[in-house]
DNA sequence: TCCGATTAGGGTAATTTGGGCG
DNA sequence: GCTGTCCAAATTACCCTAATCG
């Protein structure tokens, strides 16, 4: 069975990576805030060449979720 | 990415979120009583890495019709 | 290389939280 | 029991310019 997940297959060893704004549209926050986050260790994450942020899928999701109250 | 403003779907596994304030102005109600909706259970809600709470579009709409109704 | 959209910074308002009171 | 308001502290939102992304 094929998974009906996201159609992302990054490959093995690569980490889905999200831009500021789609983390922030995800909490529903501003994209500054999650850079606050990230400077606050609340969230990992890897800088490209000219120094802009990326977030781990994989972390931010997992956030969401635990997030939640009825987990 | 272009600015393709969706006010709806946000994508799967994640839930299109409202502040405090948005609900409380739905309601026609101090934020603070969103708040105690929330803390008494009455309503679900994330939270941000902050601790500020997020409340799901659709439960909040879900209510509000209800509460419009004679239900 | 040019170009639109996004992001990084910094600084300042506005909102939210939690408790308590009426 | 339920709601609105006051308070202080913390968090978030919006303002700007310059640089980076795609």
């Amino acid at each position: 069975m094929i998974s009906t997940e996201e159609p992302q297959s990054p490959g093995p060893g690569a980490t889905e990576l999200l831009t500021p704004a789609e983390v922030a549209k995800l909490f529903h926050v501003d994209p500054k805030t999650v850079t606050r986050w990230a400077q606050a260790g609340k969230l990992t994450y890897r800088r490209t060449l000219g120094g802009h942020r990326r977030y781990p899928r994989d972390e931010v999701m997992r956030l969401l979720q635990e997030s939640a109250d009825g987990e």
